[in-house]
DNA sequence: GCTTTATGTAAATGAAGCTCACATGACATC
DNA sequence: GATGTCATGTGAGCTTCATTTACATAAAGC
């Protein structure tokens, strides 16, 4: 059943059709398989069935096709994050956390996407779209900070406690979370440890201690 | 007063004399110019003068450099942790304050260093001495961990601790922590940042507020 | 049909990583 | 002091890559 070009290797003529998508998809299985600086244009190019100088038709150099995976993973982070917090329900504490383990299994089953978003070099501004995915996801996090800053009585500054747990989250991911990948072994989950560490962080605050 | 070749462009016959030395140098600085990605060994060998195959004489390829650079990167901030702890003079708490700052200094001052270290995906255990003064680096902020812990009401275990404030501390220096470099700009210092993320974790583990 | 525009190809350039055969010289040993 | 050996550089060459330029093909509108 391949009447399409989805998947396969279906005969194309002298244009490819899709080749952006194609490009895209595979530049993310490169960057999944060998990391970000093992990703070669030439490569996807390959994947992709067409000349090497095919993808400048579709993206300026190489840089620009990594952004473009950076941003595509900026949305689906920014997405997780968004639908993790679920505004906030059924209450900020609850939802923060659901949030937190959002981010680390973002970092954990889309290795090849947080490569891309946090460890390729690519500025944060090397495009608007890239920004501004950025800026969302950034934004989920305040939104939450915000929820849970208004919930406790010491009324804390929800940026600043928004910049401590994208701290700590980003922290453990780099560190421990990426699988195989990681920089040490962890005697407990990423998670476990985010989540205590954010609970901790929140009793200090003066939160009730459950 | 040019009688040797420390410095400048000193004459040099067949042999360099300390191609090694050079060349870790030189890799530093243009980790520091140009990123960890866009070092080249065969900019290097330029920079000390010799054949783009010399380096081969010294390092496996080019990772083998980077690892080198890696380590002495290590070595460096173990010292400066070790340094700023002091055994925990004159009490566990302030010492902690002073590792925390030295570890963002450290980042601020050493950004070639640290990319190296950190950004340049060189496995954690690429040879047994990168490893060792990786652990050593580590340790020195476990032994602080193990002091500030015992210091507590609440005893809680010193590992999690370490991982929590190497976490956040990581976090930071990755996210805001390199001048311009800086993915995002942040209303404050990063250095106070994480003295009050730290100040209020602790609190959170029952710690006098002062 | 004819033009315009988008999309690919071929070929070439320049740089990089790396290897191999060979050159040079520092040093030890007779 | 001649000689042999080992460490350290050189030169040339191979492969891959990023990137550009001139040209080819086809899709769409006229």
């Amino acid at each position: 059943m391949s009447w399409s070009k989805s998947g396969g290797e279906a005969p194309r003529g002298y244009h490819h059709g899709n080749l952006k998508e194609t490009l895209v998809r595979a530049a993310l299985d490169l960057i999944g398989q060998k990391g970000p600086g093992g990703f070669t244009f030439a490569e996807a190019a390959r994947a992709a069935g067409v000349s090497p100088a095919a993808p400048y038709r579709h993206f300026k150099d190489r840089d620009d096709l990594m952004a473009e995976v950076a941003r595509r993973g900026f949305t689906a982070f920014a997405d997780a994050l968004e639908t993790a917090w679920d505004k906030g329900r059924p209450d900020p504490r609850v939802a923060l956390e659901r949030l937190g383990r959002a981010y680390l299994a973002f970092a954990r089953t889309e290795p090849a996407y947080y490569a891309a978003m946090f460890e390729a070099n690519v500025p944060a501004d090397a495009t608007p779209e890239l920004r501004a995915e950025g800026d969302r996801a950034f934004g989920a996090l305040r939104t939450a900070a915000e929820a849970v800053a208004a919930s406790l009585p010491s009324r804390p500054p929800a940026l600043m406690l928004a910049l401590h747990i994208w701290s700590l989250a980003h922290g453990i991911a780099d560190l421990f979370g990426r699988g195989d990948k990681a920089r040490r072994s962890l005697p407990m989950a990423p998670e476990d440890l985010l989540e205590a560490g954010v609970l901790i962080y929140l009793q200090g605050l003066g939160a009730d201690p459950r």
